[in-house]
DNA sequence: AAAGTTCTTCCACTGGATGGAAGGAGTCTC
DNA sequence: GAGACTCCTTCCATCCAGTGGAAGAACTTT
């Protein structure tokens, strides 16, 4: 084998996902790839810290101590709560779907979401990844990545739908536009008859996240929506820079 | 020592705290009570799977992954999700911090809090602990806990204000009464100037939630409080009893 | 009651974990 | 600018915590 012991204590974590919120020992050990004696003590010893948590069936869950300790997270108690104002008001004036989201390695991921009733249905949850080169926010924060991140994920472009863009060259282009233009869009690429506009947050001069809105129609309204967005960008950046709030350092 | 892997991993990430969101290696080593080199390595591979991230400045803090973990725990998507539309109409139409908590062993782990800029100042924030004795929403939880949980925090009642109630007999007389009247209200015994009423949520039968309100004085409003609050409960224990929402099993 | 599950405990062997020590890389001090 | 800091990283011989097959307990299903 050659794992180490944490790294299996982490496996046993990672099994847990959107999908599988609570998993019997059995389904954990053989999610986790391990063998069940050594899951037992593993989710054991996790179990009596707080990691994890029995439910009265017998099955696990993630343990409110996790829970805690991710509020602790910069994303959560920096990016997210200087953001959360901003993104209530856009939505207060929009009503569509409103999204900030960070990359995390070659993905999306999503650390904020407002969705009403009306809005489109959407893909993504709080928490959860997507392609970066589907959607808007995607398309701003590759924009803005270095160049090994980009030329990797241009190696992998995924069809989503019919509309997504699979073009190393067409996506480059795209990039190179949303630099000159300060925001990204994107029609039916990740789920058809939902469009997107996204620009980026930056905090002093680098990008450190993307806002954007899901629409189920971009034409008529992007210049409005371009300058919402910005407008909630700035005062987010600002923010972040602004008087150090009081959870940093 | 006689300390396994697995704990001294989690000693790590329970080196964290609401004062100690970014640490250095030496503190975090410290923090932990491992020798430098062990928390070397421990951390380097924390910080690989995206348990940990580092900062700039070398220092480390709580990574996104484990953030998205935590977004997994029951507390955060059953009841925080249910609880979210009550309290922020509750919020809106009495306009005083509202608090969401839960037990969890010996003492009152806030799971939502909304706040204005009007009310009271006061200490809990979401994913702080405080002693059950001293809280409106501690007292509810005690008052429905196991009679083990009860015997033990009615042997160590700490005193934080003037009049925290500090004796077991006028404790219990007091839980007593929130259980024939169905609701719990301190007055300035956790911080001066701060009165709280609080209500039990129930899933079924069993308590698994309290849920309260901070306010400067509670004299002539108390039954309206107590009655916005028990419908809100109510709302809430629909909810999860409900249509097992979208996120169980 | 027999044949399934899934969970828990045991224990002799072994390989991953250990941590003192030495060596970088900055930073401050006089 | 040499010396004295502090903080971080790497190394490796020793050893003890981790391992996991197997047996058995606790259920449920047939």
């Amino acid at each position: 084998m050659g794992a180490t012991v944490t790294s299996r204590a982490l496996d046993i974590l990672g099994a847990f996902d959107g999908e599988h919120r609570s998993l019997s020992l059995t389904e954990l050990a053989r999610r986790a790839g391990l063998p069940l004696a050594t899951a037992h003590r593993l989710v054991g010893e996790l179990q009596r810290w707080g990691a994890l948590a029995r439910e009265p069936g017998g099955e696990y869950v993630i343990g409110r101590r996790i829970w805690q300790l991710g509020l602790l997270a910069p994303v959560q108690s920096g990016l997210r709560q200087a953001a959360s104002p901003f993104l209530h008001d856009l939505y207060g004036t929009t009503l569509a779907t409103v999204h900030l989201a960070v990359r995390d390695a070659l993905e999306v991921l999503y650390v904020e979401r407002l969705a009403g009733h009306v809005s489109v249905p959407v893909v993504s949850r709080v928490g959860s990844r997507l392609p970066m080169h589907a959607t808007g926010v995607g398309k701003v924060l590759l924009a803005y990545a270095p160049e090994e991140v980009r030329l990797e994920v241009l190696q992998n472009l995924t069809r989503i739908t019919a509309y997504t863009v699979t073009q190393p060259a067409r996506l480059l282009e795209q990039l190179r536009r949303v630099r000159a233009e300060g925001y990204a869009t994107t029609g039916e690429e990740m789920s058809l008859g939902a469009c997107s506009v996204a620009v980026p947050v930056r905090n002093g001069d680098t990008v450190v996240a993307a806002l954007g809105m899901v629409v189920p129609d971009l034409r008529r309204q992007l210049p409005r929506l371009v300058s919402a967005l910005q407008v909630a960008a700035h005062g987010i950046s600002r923010t972040l820079a602004g008087p150090a709030s009081v959870q940093w350092k």
